[in-house]
DNA sequence: TAGGTTGCTTAAAGGGTTTAAGCAAACGAC
DNA sequence: GTCGTTTGCTTAAACCCTTTAAGCAACCTA
């Protein structure tokens, strides 16, 4: 009886790997079973069950995207650091579907994904440290964020936007213009001159190379 | 034998209703099987399989809450017309979680859904009328729209903002005032003062009474 | 009232999850 | 090095869900 020789994390790889090749619905623990030829029951060694795999999965993904998002916001700061967080959300996204939507799973309470989550909030506060915002304000910027980020993302990735003019990309440009805008607007410091239209506020051109236009 | 005298319009509804009690993962032919008293290879009788109860529920429940929607809107213009859009997304995706979730669900391609979904696109235009953008922002402004909103509804649904202050509503206040503005200040005619702080442009008090604070 | 249509049934195959029991490979201790 | 323990896996079995095929009985219509 060769053993396969396993291992949790290897498990959880592949399960990634899988995620974004078939689709999460496809990550099963028959199908990574299958994929190490092994049994199903034989995944039990390694995992508590598929709840559990789905769980470490979420965890995972949002470790790998937060270290990506970290290394993006190091040495920026205000708008640039905004538009290179939002920026490695979407490129996380379309390069790895089915990671991504394994990180926008609810987290199970208690669960692994739990902290990696925790990272994801810190991370998007520091980006806006620059901006001086009091408390509330900066909760309602971080939800800003992630509501607009996360839910252009899914819109994209359902196809909502693939047979209309303008491209996504340039209403991506548009809109992370306007959400800059609009914390700059709720900041004490950078409270001088709002713009007024879709052109950037100085200091940022975003639009250049944000994705390239698909 | 009895028949138990389903038709193809009790099935999806006794889905939605399903849906919003145990959530969309658990509308299942089986389970509805079970509730009509009937086997699950006779729900093959009115549906064609899984993926077409799913499918027709995504388009009745978009259609019902396009229903809202068109309701929401009349005789409502610019901001009032956007915060109208906006709440009725949010509410009906709070009283009726399974439904919301099935509207969300990607439409296959010649869906039942595609045109239920068409009807959402030509709502959300018909609320921007009054902004008068060009075609291009005016894309913009329906894919911020669809963006800021779904995403909100999407982190709060899953519970993202659940332990933390200030409440969930009062960023959902200050989300909708940022994007009333953004959108007024993407528009030729209402391109005097766009609002630079939290404060609500002139002629609509929306965070009064969207959703009770909770 | 004698059709045909249609709403169901039973039967069966296939895929997924999960638990229980057991065996053998690997490992740590002596 | 061998011995005992741990652990990675297997087989077996139960349960749930989907889907197709074949057939029967209830209902509608002519």
């Amino acid at each position: 009886m060769v053993r396969a020789g396993l291992t949790k994390d290897a498990v959880v790889r592949a399960a990634a790997d899988l995620a974004d090749r078939d689709g999460l619905e496809a990550v099963t623990l028959s199908a990574l079973a299958r994929r190490f030829g092994v049994t199903t029951a034989g995944m039990y060694s390694h995992v508590a069950g598929l709840g559990d795999l789905l769980d470490r999965l979420s965890a995972f993904c949002l470790e790998e995207s937060a270290d990506l998002l970290a290394a993006a916001i190091a040495g920026r700061a205000g708008p640039d650091a905004v538009a290179a967080l939002a920026r490695v959300y979407r490129d996380y996204a379309r390069a790895h579907p089915g990671r991504y939507a394994a990180t926008r799973r609810p987290a199970l309470p208690d669960g692994h994904a739990i902290p990696a989550g925790r990272r994801h909030a810190d991370l998007a506060r520091a980006a806006l440290r620059q901006y001086g915002l009091d408390a509330t304000r900066e909760v309602h910027a971080v939800r800003l964020l992630g509501s607009t980020i996360h839910g252009f993302i899914s819109l994209e990735g359902s196809g909502a936007f693939a047979h209309s003019r303008p491209s996504a990309s340039a209403s991506w440009n548009a809109i992370l213009d306007a959400l800059a805008a609009t914390i700059a607007g709720w900041s004490p410091i950078d409270d001088e001159t709002p713009p007024r239209s879709v052109r950037a506020p100085a200091g940022r051109r975003p639009s250049a190379d944000m994705g390239g236009e698909t």
